[in-house]
DNA sequence: ATGTCTTTGTGAACGCGTGCACAAAGATGG
DNA sequence: CCATCTTTGTGCACGCGTTCACAAAGACAT
């Protein structure tokens, strides 16, 4: 799972709880497939089994939406494709701009799960200087000293980060300034932005410490209770004299995290 | 934010609740930062400012593994980063093999995050022939005829998917069948795997489109009401006469999603 | 030793999300 | 036109997660 949103603590947005949003684009996703099989309704049932999730789940999430169903049939394919498109808003156009153009950003570039949903990479950004110029995806990489121009220029309203983490900060305050208002995080950091930004975080290793943890569980069910294997239990350490300030100066935050999503 | 767990519905693991667990590695990472900068102790305020949560919220999670700070003081950074390890199961070497080495399975391999975390990549799997042998992240790539022997061989309980969305679910079979138990999926694709196996997922796109639902909303916040702008809002079509039976051979799913993730 | 000050740990209230179960709606057949 | 059958849409209850607010615990100064 990709976590977190940042702020907008639990603002249903116009009556469709956040949930149901995160669950819209993998119904659209399932209906798709369908709409190339050319099948022309569904039931709920069907559709929730193909989504992965509860169908009365399913039904109460569109019912967000409407009444888009047909009682005793289903629910038409194209129409259902169409209204989820449009409350997602996938029927317009949305140009982002990928900064970090290592391998993962390289990789974003590439994926081509974005044009088939509406999204068209408007530009890949680079700090490097060898970088520029050389086409990625077949999009030429431009250097990072033109992002407000770029951003600018063509509208963009959606970056993507995929930066090392030290840096991560820096070009979210450029977006930012520059008018981008949501923002998909790849750099292991905290992103602190005014209101009104929008911020997702995916960030790979959390997802495998959550595997990791789950892991563990099932390996020690049946084995050796609870005595610590490993060398070094630590016991509770003698508090030093004084409290360290830890004087953090403003909100730089914890950016020299130790690995880079990219050297890029 | 990666998505969902699957199977284990609410389950809380031994106390420790699902949500809490999701944090763990969130405050690991700040506490690693500081523990590199030689700061011995954090209150839960600071701590969760570094983490971008709620100190309270943190406070309870760090409550639900024990009693592990002094009143009037804070935190022990250092203890705190090896109970948190402990319980996430990072004290111990987790081999993962990642499958499917496009661009995205290249740059997992490459990943710094993996190997400080106590993660090993074991192996590179694709099917291309032409791969086979070559080395990607210094990891020379294996053929997917191999799969089963290099599970069994490496002990892997944590498999990677990065393989096109039509070959996932074959995969992950295959990973199963193997002894594999934990799943992290890059998959367009619902994968169904039997019950004690965990699957993870992140999807690149639907991040993008949770962030598009915002954006628009933002957008049309105070302008045209309701009124569609897009050309066709379809009137609710008129149904057909039988409604098709969609007649799903067994739980193959919907495989064929338009784009792969990556071409391997 | 006593008082003050800081910070943890948690009881309790609240809100969101989930899932059950069923009534209403519509299709279909006679 | 009526009966039956399917499937939606939703009222309701329950449980998890979040947050507030505060008492207890310990550090520190005098």
């Amino acid at each position: 799972m990709a976590t977190g949103r940042t702020h907008r603590p639990a603002t249903r947005s116009r009556g469709i709880p956040e949930a149901t949003v995160a669950r819209l684009p993998l119904y659209l996703r399932a209906l798709t497939a369908l709409s190339e099989r050319s099948v022309p309704t569904v039931s709920s049932e069907e559709l929730a089994a193909a989504a992965g999730v509860n169908s009365a789940k399913l039904r109460k999430d569109f019912s967000y939406l409407g009444s888009y169903g047909t009682r005793g049939v289903g629910y038409d394919v194209e129409y259902l494709v169409y209204q989820i498109s449009r409350e997602l808003g996938l029927t317009q156009d949305w140009p982002v701009v990928i900064v970090g153009i290592g391998n993962l950003g390289a990789a974003l570039a590439g994926y081509g799960g974005f044009a088939s949903r509406g999204f068209r990479v408007a530009a890949l950004i680079d700090a490097d200087p060898a970088m520029t110029g050389r086409p990625v995806a077949g999009i030429p990489v431009q250097h990072s000293d033109d992002l407000e121009k770029i951003i600018a220029e063509d509208g963009v309203s959606i970056g993507v980060i995929a930066t090392p983490a030290g840096v991560a900060q820096q070009v979210c305050d450029r977006l930012v300034a520059a008018g981008v208002t949501s923002i998909l995080n790849f750099a292991p950091t905290v992103l602190s932005v005014p209101d009104g930004v929008d911020v997702r975080k995916v960030d790979l290793s959390i997802e495998l410490q959550i595997l990791a943890f789950h892991e563990q569980r099932k390996a020690g069910e049946e084995a050796g209770a609870d005595s610590a294997r490993p060398a070094a239990p630590v016991p509770p350490p003698a508090p030093r004299a004084t409290a360290a300030p830890a004087a953090d100066g403003g909100r730089k935050g914890p950016d020299g995290d130790v690995p880079a999503v990219m050297p890029a």
